[in-house]
DNA sequence: CCCTCCGCTATTGTATACATAACGTATTCA
DNA sequence: TGAATACGTTATGTATACAATAGCGGAGGG
């Protein structure tokens, strides 16, 4: 492989890899912005790999939802409407529904759940601060993604898992912008506080074996997510121009 | 683009499209076992296209959920249980429950219901022969995914869709192999008129805008799929040799 | 002045060459 | 005799060259 004279290759990573990443990140943070062709050329400048590991990357994201393939040539930003977001979090939440159930009837050691008891117990730690800072709301965001993946988990089921972690590009795809945070809602809180009681009604659940329970719970947590969502669309003023995806790790519950 | 001498090329369709939909017949078809590790040289040899779109082939593969990435390099044909299987089988009822719901509670136009009911009154018509010969249980094969696509398309939510597009490539992947057809068990039958009248009946819910016995209705048809899968494994006694896939298509209902 | 056609350019699709890493084998030393 | 190391072969990852097509602009005719 030899390197260009000028190019610094980083060798630690997969070329398709680190292209895929800074694609990832271009598309999500609007340096792309949706409907807009993405060259390679272009993408090959920017991330720093060769057209091949580029191709291959471009590929990935189609396959992943954020990329949409043009009929001439070429891949273009995926543009989605407000519904397809909401459908998407009711999607995941149905999903995530079905994770519940098969690990409320499949039963889960004491052992297993305590992770997930850790994610509540720090979660209820962060929303005991009212209002709740950037930071805090930051760290709360980590934590349930955290704690969601950790209830996929459960299920031990792979083809749920994989299936649960595409249904989860789209919500959960941000990497920053949390929208909610900075328009300050005041029933954003409320929000958040009646999900964590969800999802401390859900280890319940599981922890007693009542599926059918665990999955119902699952479900309303994603109504209340597309409620979330709704309101935090119906309060921007400064966020249009960020792209539809930029909403969504915020209103994501 | 220079033609190798010796080499035919088919200009007609791109060269990594050809090369996907052969590796996937030879990974549905049993050519490539599971486990199998997929060589790019072979797979070059076989489909007639270059490594660049083997390459890409594979990839979308890959994302696709038949291979799987060895660490060390290169892709593995994915192997699944029987758990995994019923587990999909389960997920993509989950999906067309959610569908339902949604056709019904957005509202379907008659005119739109019109290529259902078509559908509906073919598979009567193939289902009255008893017991089924294997020629009509392959067209009731592909009236059922006619159906079951149909259904899908009437959310009108693409996140949804390709969702369950992407959860169908499991249960629907394989081109032939009717086993359950060859087994001729006596239940067989009847567990189609079964899954025809659930049919029936969820159509029957959309029109009446019933958007949780639409859902109901779609989930009991998937456990009558899984129940079906579980007759059929217990039968098999030839089929051992075939890739689980192959047995999909003929038990999800 | 507008519409059409031709040619050019830019970008994608494909092929292949090259580098590197992994695996297997053989040989040598303990 | 067994194990470990070194070397060679093979296959994958990466880069780039080449071919073809689609889109665009200019020029010419109506």
């Amino acid at each position: 492989m030899k390197a260009a004279p000028e190019r610094e290759v980083d060798r630690s990573v997969s070329q398709t890899v680190k292209a895929q990443l800074a694609l990832r990140d271009q598309i999500l943070s609007g340096s792309l912005r949706p409907g807009e062709r993405i060259s390679e050329l272009q993408a090959v400048e920017t991330t720093g790999a060769s057209r091949t590991p580029v191709r291959m990357a471009l590929v990935r994201l189609e396959e992943e939802g954020l990329l949409e393939a043009i009929p001439s040539g070429g891949f273009m930003v995926k543009a989605f409407s407000e519904r397809d977001i909401s459908d998407s979090i009711e999607l995941r939440g149905t999903l995530e529904g079905l994770a519940a159930r098969f690990a409320a009837e499949r039963g889960v050691s004491a052992r297993e759940l305590e992770p997930l008891k850790e994610c509540l117990a720090a979660i209820d730690e962060l929303l005991r601060q009212v209002p709740i800072s950037v930071d805090a709301f930051s760290s709360y965001v980590t934590l349930n993604a955290r704690f969601h993946a950790l209830l996929t988990e459960l299920s031990r089921s792979p083809p749920l898992i994989r299936q649960i972690d595409r249904a989860s590009a789209l919500p959960f795809a941000s990497p920053s912008g949390f929208v909610m945070a900075q328009s300050a809602l005041p029933e954003a809180q409320q929000i958040l506080i009646i999900g964590q009681e969800h999802h401390r009604v859900v280890i319940d659940a599981i922890e007693n074996r009542e599926g059918a329970r665990a999955e119902a719970i699952m479900r309303e947590h994603a109504r209340l997510a597309v409620r979330n969502l709704r309101l935090a669309l119906r309060n921007r003023t400064h966020l249009d121009l960020l792209p539809a995806l930029a909403l969504i790790k915020a209103a994501t519950d």
